[in-house]
DNA sequence: CTTGACCTTGCCATGATGGGAAGCCCTATG
DNA sequence: CATAGGGCTTCCCATCATGGCAAGGTCAAG
């Protein structure tokens, strides 16, 4: 299986396959005579592991982590719990700084009439400062 | 006023004073015989400005037609309610897509017991896939 | 044998920010 | 007056994950 055919069946770009294995996250697959890079069955499943875990959010790092508690048949499901309670945190924080955000200029708007005149006060917030 | 004490006094690093600068959102500023940038209060009020956009969540691009905006004295206060309105819907689907990222976790997090035993759902879902 | 689709590597770009190095400048203190 | 320390300058590099492009090799079908 060429690399373009992987990309296919796992949902990684051919690019993020090649960056992935750059980086060591995957190993370095099999080359043809020519140099073309070959992926079997098993590969795919990392592949498809990985962008599923980039589809939650992990940070590639992290899934470095998550592989290796895979791959590790004695591992404690706690360590995977804890990863996950981690990244939920992370989700959390940054949801709660983005939703403060959305609070915070939404006020804003709806204080601004929106028609042709120039008075706004999401300007005057923005120069002077919140009150 | 040199450079760090504009960054003290409006809340912008030096650095990325600088880069503003270099980017063309705010106009370069006059120098010393010596090469010191020197700033004016009403510089730092735009760097204020620039800040507080950045607080809430404008990309620097938008900042530049914030900028024009408030600059624009025949401007419609409609212009920038629209503005703030479109920056409304991308942090609501940014956090949309993170608060589905979060909750898928969850459900994972929940049905993984946590103990010293290696099942894990968590593991189980990341590589067979959502059910 | 040619054509088109595919692969390879390598470089560049993103967005906003920080870090660091090399070197110049200014001020205060001894 | 000299020197030390802190501030300024520019330039380069790194982040994080991803895409794009270009030059060149390869393979398969017609």
């Amino acid at each position: 299986m060429n690399i373009g055919e992987a990309a296919r069946a796992s949902g990684v770009s051919a690019k993020m396959i090649r960056y992935y294995e750059s980086i060591g996250l995957v190993p370095a697959a099999p080359r043809t005579g020519a140099g073309y890079r070959v992926y079997s069955a098993s590969e795919i499943q990392v592949l498809r592991f990985i962008r599923r875990a980039r589809d939650l959010g992990f940070p590639v790092e992290r899934i470095e982590t998550l592989l290796a508690l895979w791959r590790d048949r004695s591992r404690h499901s706690s360590d995977v719990k804890r990863l996950a309670r981690d990244q939920i945190d992370a989700l959390e924080s940054k949801i709660a700084a983005m939703q403060a955000m959305k609070e915070a200029l939404e006020h804003l708007a709806q204080a601004c009439c929106g028609d042709d005149r120039p008075d706004c006060p999401i300007l005057s917030d923005l120069v002077q400062g919140p009150v």
